[in-house]
Formats: structure tokens, sequence, C-alpha cells
DNA sequence: ATTTTACTAATTGTCGACAATCTAGGTTAT
DNA sequence: ATAACCTAGATTGTCGACAATTAGTAAAAT
């Protein structure tokens, strides 16, 4: 429960974010019904600029909602997750072949420096590294941002699915992936640092099938339980 | 103006609905200023479930809002047209690679079908064919289903991204890429039928592009008017 | 003549109350 | 005992009114 409202605009903005930020962190389980009336109470408002705030999030499939029936927060079942990862699959490795051209020198040194950050991040607490999840230090994103598409950079980035967000706040707690990923990382961005587009679309998408393998094996053991 | 009411749930829903459609028909011109009063009194409605269908609208990119400053509709400048192709190309290529394997033979027979209307509908009416860029009848959704992917078919079909009917409103008025258009896609079928992935994916990519090069040449044109 | 500033009108943001709809529990009939 | 039905409670959907913010206009000062 952060203390603090991180953004500034209307309270329609702040409940979507809040909700958001609940969902993606598991705060809300999934399938939790939820309530117009408890929430607006909870985050002081009135339910309009809540139930605004339900129709984006619905728009970003963080919640399902029936008419006359409410709102509930999205299950993350097996072929969802596979679902979304063929997605990313194709449109992050277009944004790596397309940024192996667009990029400048300069933000490929970027990209080098995140990973030192990353990689001592992982020596220095072993692994859950959620942090880098967010934002601007996230790797993918940054990708994204170089293939200078904003439609590809809003997809992928700020708004449209947190769904990858919330997945891998899910996984982020098996730390055997961290050091192999960090690897793959660093190889796609010297691919990028030759100027070669088809190997880094290639890297980017073994890399993401490998994040898919590791997600499934996961929910098997889950599922096993 | 249609008289009648396509969806049948909530005021907000159908208000989302009429002004998609107001929008990607160009009935509502790009950067046009959305006035919440005035849209409510059109649709017999309260600003409220107006509002909430402008949050919707909002998520699917079909207007932009400024808080305080109101909803305008989005412009479809060049480099977002562009952007949005790119996406295309990477998403419907997938599509198309995932069909070849999960398609029925009965699925691929459908297609051929569809086609066929298609060409009956060129000969007959010479071009202007946008009764076939809706819902069911759209090749490039039919082939989203056949990829298995909901995540897919949402973000071509139904919901996400309308930007693309938008942009094939305004350019299907052209006729002369009609013809070429269909004899791509046939090729693309056949390549389905050959359950050839790799072979169906270049292809669409390749449709994808000529059409992008189509409508760019058609912006030059009107940006030198 | 131009810039600044106050004022007014219009528009967005928000709330509380009421109507319509769904859900759950108990009651009655078979 | 089971199933259909009805009623009471809760929840969603909608509206109208009020507050807050913005935009435009006209007057005043430099």
């Amino acid at each position: 429960m952060l203390p603090y409202t991180p953004e500034q605009g209307t309270l329609a903005d702040i409940a979507s974010h809040r909700l958001a930020q609940s969902i993606v962190t598991g705060e809300l389980v999934q399938g939790q019904k939820l309530n117009e009336a408890e929430l607006a109470e909870r985050f002081g408002m009135g339910r309009g600029p809540l139930r605004e705030a339900l129709r984006h999030l619905e728009g970003m499939r963080l919640v399902t909602r029936v008419p006359n029936a409410g709102a509930r927060v999205v299950v993350l079942d097996r072929k969802t997750l596979s679902d979304l990862y063929a997605v990313r699959e194709a449109l992050e490795g277009m944004a790596c072949r397309i940024a192996a051209v667009q990029m400048t020198d300069a933000d490929i040194d970027q990209l080098r420096k995140l990973l030192d950050r990353h990689e001592a991040q992982i020596k220095k607490e072993g692994g859950k590294v959620y942090a880098q999840n967010e934002g601007d230090l996230d790797f993918h994103y940054q990708i994204a941002r170089g293939s200078r598409n904003q439609m590809l950079m809003d997809m992928l980035g700020s708004e449209q699915y947190q769904l990858l967000r919330m997945c891998r706040y899910r996984t982020s707690r098996n730390a055997e992936r961290t050091r192999p990923a960090l690897q793959q990382h660093r190889q796609i961005v010297e691919a990028l640092a030759q100027r070669d587009g088809e190997l880094a679309e290639m890297l980017m998408r073994r890399h993401i099938q490998g994040a898919w393998l590791s997600i499934s094996e996961m929910i098997d053991k889950e599922e096993a339980a």
C-alpha cells in the first residue's frame, strides 16, 4: 500500500494508477470481484471517477467487465500467458530489428550501462530484482524506445498491456533465470552495436521463448501442487 | 448517422460504439474537439456514461485526452500510420505463420469462399468495397482467428486498434489496389492450404508493405494539394 | 500599439441521490 | 426432498446539480 499517489491528474487517473499497481503486484487477487462503492470509499472519492478508471483498466485488459455484474481482476491462465508471449516475441523481435538501425551509439552505451547496473544489483541482492522491471529502467522498454516506433513504445511500455508487468512480477521470485537472462541481454546489445538487426531479432526471440519456457514450467509446478 | 444502435449493453457501451463508428468513418474530423455536454445531448444520455465511453476510446487510441482540457479525435499523421503498419506487419505475419498450423481445412475453405464473395463484389461495384472491412467479413481478422491467439484477435479485431479501420476507411476509395490485394489474399490462402507457414508469413508481410506503400503515396498527393 | 490583467462564460471534474438490475435466502407447491 | 417462485438486500447504472479549472474577451497600463 503505497502511501503517496504517484499521479497528479484527475481522480480517475489516480484511481487507475493505484488499481493497476494493486493488480500487477497481486495485492488484488486474480478473479477477485471489484466492488465500486468499497473501492471508492478506500480511495476517498466518488463512484464516478472510479467507474472511469475501471473503464480504462478494461481497455488495458487488467479487468474484465460484464454489464450489470461488475468488474473482476483478470485471471492469467496458461493460455492467456502463452498468447501474450507469442505476441511479445513478434513485437519485440521487430523492435530489435529496427532498433539496430535507429539507435544512436549513445543509446547503445546507455543500454550497456543499464545492464551493468542490473549485474551489480544481482550480485548484491542475489536475484529478487523487480525494481528493474519499472519504467525507464526496463531493458525491453529501452529497446522499444530505440525502435522510434511510438505505437510499439505504448504497447510495450507505460500504458498498454501491463499484463506483462503482472506476469513478470509473479515470476520475478525465481532467481535462477536472472543470470542467463542478463547474459542474453548482453548478447542482444552486442548485436545492436554491430548493427546486425537480423541477429538481434533472433536473439530477442530466443530470449523471450526461453522466458516463456521457464514460466511454463513454473505454472506446471503450481498446478501440480 | 445510423438510426439504430448496434449495441445492447449499457449507455456507455452504446456511446463508445457510436463514437468509434463516427471517428472511424470520418464523420468526426481528425483533431476535432469533443464536447461532453453536446455529445451527451446528441446521444440522449447524461454526461456520466459519455465520460466512461471517452475513457474507453482513449484506451483504443481513438481520442487523446488532456486533463481539464477535454478529449480530441486522434490525428493520423504520416508517422503514426507508418508505425501502425510496421506493427501490423509483425503481428499479422506471426498470425499467418501460426494459422498455417492451427487452421482446419474447413477454416481454409471458409477463407476461399470469403475471397470469392469479395471478388464478386469487386466485379459488381467496381471497387468501393468498405463492407468487406467489417467484422467477420474481414480477411485479416479471419486469419487472426485462425491463429487461435485470443490476444492477437483482440488486437486486430473487435476492440483494440480500430485505428486500422479508420485508416482503411479513408483509403478504401482508391479502387486501383483492390484487385492486386485480392490476388495477394489468394496467394496467402494457398500458402496456408499447403501448411507453409514461412511462405504465408512472407506473403502477408509483403502484402502489408504494399498496402503501406500505396497509402504513403496517397498521403504524399494529399500533402502536395 | 502592445502587453498585462481582471473578469466572464464555457467546459471539465466531482459528488450524492435515485432507478434498474442482479443475487441470495427463504417459502411454498409438487 | 426437490424445484420453482417470490421477496429483501446489495450492487450497478444513470442523472442532475455544484465546484474547479480553463479559455476567451475586453479594459487598463506601459
